[in-house]
DNA sequence: GCAACTAGTTGTATTATGCAACTAATATTT
DNA sequence: AAATATTAGTTGCATAATACAACTAGTTGC
């Protein structure tokens, strides 16, 4: 468990674990607001559990970049409403595609008649881990 | 896939998924050397994937909390041989059972008649990544 | 309408990391 | 055997991600 962990290279700053260059922390952003759709910058905070100004600076890159548009929310002027850009999009579908081709290269050195019990596994252990951490 | 490795809280510094006290990279150190016995801090390099730059300040850094002593290598004097402490030894079993607890606490949530395949996939799954990413 | 709360920003500090230049020890070449 | 290469480790930078604290500007409650 520990080496899986470590296997997938997570103390490499600059990139994900699926190679795209990426830091981690952006790449989970990107995710979260495309399965969502939209989501205040609060949102965030509870997601990644991450403290607010970090977000907020985490944010700020992701702007910059173009990735994500920053909108004050109409209905409280505190909030701030974000969403994946074009770009945003599309960095969001190669993030998902590596994603899945890391899993399939992994799923290949395995026999294909066990590759169900890899993902009913992870599948279980998903679902256990979820409500846990929240 | 994801969601198991932001759940685990690998965002937070200064410790590790397990609540110990302890930075990620001080833990993978601490475990690895409580395996192998004794490594040398190239060796460490290799194993944690990190520049030797870093592994130096990491090692030196738990060499000054003495969980591991450092050692010049008779055979080849440019090496610096790496062993636990006493103390790390604790450090050590402390973070396995934590470990080991942490586990648990995660499969008590799974009816018990299914761990078995929570632990079989997982099983599949390290052993299918182990060798690719080294 | 004033006090309390809330979302976000900015300033500062800490920590983990890499790269590049260095030292000292060993190995290789001539 | 001396000169050169290579290797393990250290140290001096720079950078990135993070937290905490103090701040601003909206919103809510009394």
């Amino acid at each position: 468990m520990i080496k899986l962990i470590r296997s997938l290279g997570l103390h490499q700053p600059g990139q994900t674990p699926c190679g795209q260059p990426i830091s981690i922390s952006e790449a989970h952003t990107i995710m979260e607001i495309q399965l969502r759709g939209e989501v205040t910058q609060f949102n965030l905070t509870q997601i990644l559990n991450l403290e607010k100004s970090t977000v907020s600076r985490l944010v700020q890159q992701l702007e910059k970049k173009e990735w994500v548009n920053r909108e004050t929310s109409p209905k409280d002027q505190r909030m701030k409403i974000l969403r994946l850009s074009e770009k945003g999009l599309k960095v969001a579908q190669r993030l998902e595609t590596s994603r899945i081709e890391k899993f399939n290269s992994i799923l290949a050195n395995i026999p294909e008649n066990r590759h169900k019990e890899v993902i009913v596994g992870l599948e279980l252990l998903i679902h256990a881990i979820t409500p846990t951490n929240e």
